[in-house]
DNA sequence: ATTATCTATAGATCTATAGATAATGC
DNA sequence: ATTATCTATAGATCTATAGATAATGC
C-alpha cells in the first residue's frame, strides 16, 4: 500500500488513491456524471486537490478503470503461477473472474459499466487472456488462429456473464462461470469432454487482495 | 414514416422522431452528456419542445437505444422469414448483424456504446436471439439448456465483434462475422463441420431500411 | 379553441482557480 | 523553502419553465 519515496510522495499517492477508489464506486453505481465536488467529498479530499492529480473527470475515471483491471490481472496471475498448460491457465482465470462478480460486486460493476474499455484495454485482463490464447494455440491446445477475434468472443462473454450475474442475484455463480467457460473452450477448439473436465477441476480462490497498490 | 392519426399527431411524431435520431448520433459519437440544447439544435427543434416529449436526457437516450434495437430486429425478421431451421435463423441473423457494423457504423456505435442495455433489453435483438436459441434447443439442433447463459455468450460476443470492427477498420467484416458465428454455433452444440457449412451459405443483405418507424 | 412548438431567461449547478493553510524537506 | 492540500468563489454552463407564436381541429 505504502509506495516508495519520501513522506511527501506517499501522501500524494494516498490522495490519488483515495480519488481513484471513490471514482470506482461512482462507476460501479453507474454515475459517470457525478460532480467532481461529490467525488472529492467521497474521497475525503479537498476540492482543489483533484486538479493536482487529474485534469478532468474523464481522466480520473479512465485511471480508475485501468487500476481495477490491473489489480484484477495481478490477482489472477498470482493464482495461476503453478500452472503450465496455457489452456488451463486461461480456463482457470475465466472461472475465477466469473466468481469474482459475486465476491467483488463493486469491481464487477466497474467492469460491466465500462464495457468497451474492458475489451479494448491494453492493460489488465485483455492482454493476459490474449497471451494465454496465443500460447495455447501455439502449443496445439486451441485452434484459434485469429487471437483478436477470439478475444471478441472471450471478453464479450465475460461482460455478458457479469451482466447476467448482476441481473440474477440468486443464480449460482460458480455453475454459470464453469458452464460458460466450457462453452468458450469448445469454441476455441477443445473437445466438449476435455472442456468440461478442465472446468470441473478445483480452483484456488485465495482471499482477494484487490486494493489499490 | 408517416404515422397514423391526424396531422397534429403526425407533426408531434415527427418532432419526437427528430429528437431520437439526433440522440442516436450523440450516442454513436460517445457523447452521453451532450447538453439538451445541443441535441435540440441537431434535431432542428426548439429547446422547449424537448420537454413535451421527454422528462430527461436519460429518458430520450433510452428511447433512442430501444428504437435502434427494435428497427434492427424488425430488419432481421424480414430477412429470415423464409427460413424454418431455428439454428439457421440464428446463424444468419448473427452473420447479418456483424456485417451491419460496417454498413451502418452509426447504428453499431449505438450498440457498442450502450453495451449492457443491448444484453439486458427486452426489446430488439436479445429476445429474438433467445427465441431462436430456445427453439433450436427444443428441436434438438442446439444443446443449450440454459438460454440466459447462452445469451450472455451470444450478446457479449456481438458487442466484442462490434468493438473489434470499429477498432480495425480494414478488417474483413464478413469473414470476421462468419468465423465468430461458427465459433458460437460450436459452443451451442453444433459440430464444427456443420457450423462452418451453415456460415458459408449465401445470405440476403437487402438494402437496410433502418430509419425511424 | 386547442395543441404543439418556439424564444428567451431565471435560477440552479458545476468547473476550475486563486489564495490561504498545513505538512514535509533540508 | 518547498510542496501538497484545503476553503471559498467567480464565472461558465445547463436545466427547466414561462409566455409568446404558429399550426391544426372543428
Amino acid at each position: 500500500m505504502t509506495t516508495a519515496g519520501n513522506r511527501l510522495e506517499r501522501r500524494k499517492a494516498r490522495t490519488r488513491s483515495a480519488l481513484i477508489t471513490a471514482a470506482q464506486r461512482f462507476i460501479a453505481d453507474g454515475k459517470p456524471n457525478a460532480p467532481i465536488l461529490e467525488i472529492t467529498q467521497a474521497a475525503d479530499v479537498g476540492m482543489g486537490s483533484f486538479y493536482n492529480h487529474f485534469d478532468s473527470r474523464d481522466e480520473l475515471f479512465a485511471a480508475a478503470v485501468e487500476s481495477a483491471l490491473e489489480s484484477l490481472g495481478d490477482y489472477l496471475d498470482s493464482l495461476t503461477v503453478e500452472l503450465s498448460d496455457p489452456a488451463e491457465i486461461f480456463a482457470q482465470s475465466f472461472r475465477i473472474t466469473g466468481r469474482l462478480f459475486r465476491l467483488q460486486p463493486d469491481l464487477s460493476r466497474v467492469l460491466v459499466n465500462s464495457g468497451p474499455s474492458l475489451i479494448a484495454s491494453t492493460k489488465g485482463l485483455a492482454p493476459r487472456a490474449a497471451r494465454d490464447i496465443a500460447a495455447a494455440t501455439e502449443a496445439g491446445r486451441f485452434v484459434a488462429p485469429d487471437t483478436d477475434l477470439a478475444m471478441a468472443l472471450v471478453a464479450g462473454s465475460l461482460l455478458g456473464l457479469g451482466q447476467l450475474l448482476l441481473q440474477q442475484p440468486d443464480r449460482d455463480d460458480a455453475a454459470a462461470a464453469d458452464a460458460l467457460t466450457a462453452g468458450i473452450l469448445v469454441s476455441l477448439g477443445l473437445s466438449r469432454a476435455e472442456a468440461e473436465e478442465l472446468c470441473s477441476r478445483p480452483i484456488p480462490l485465495g482471499a482477494a487482495d484487490l486494493d489499490q497498490p
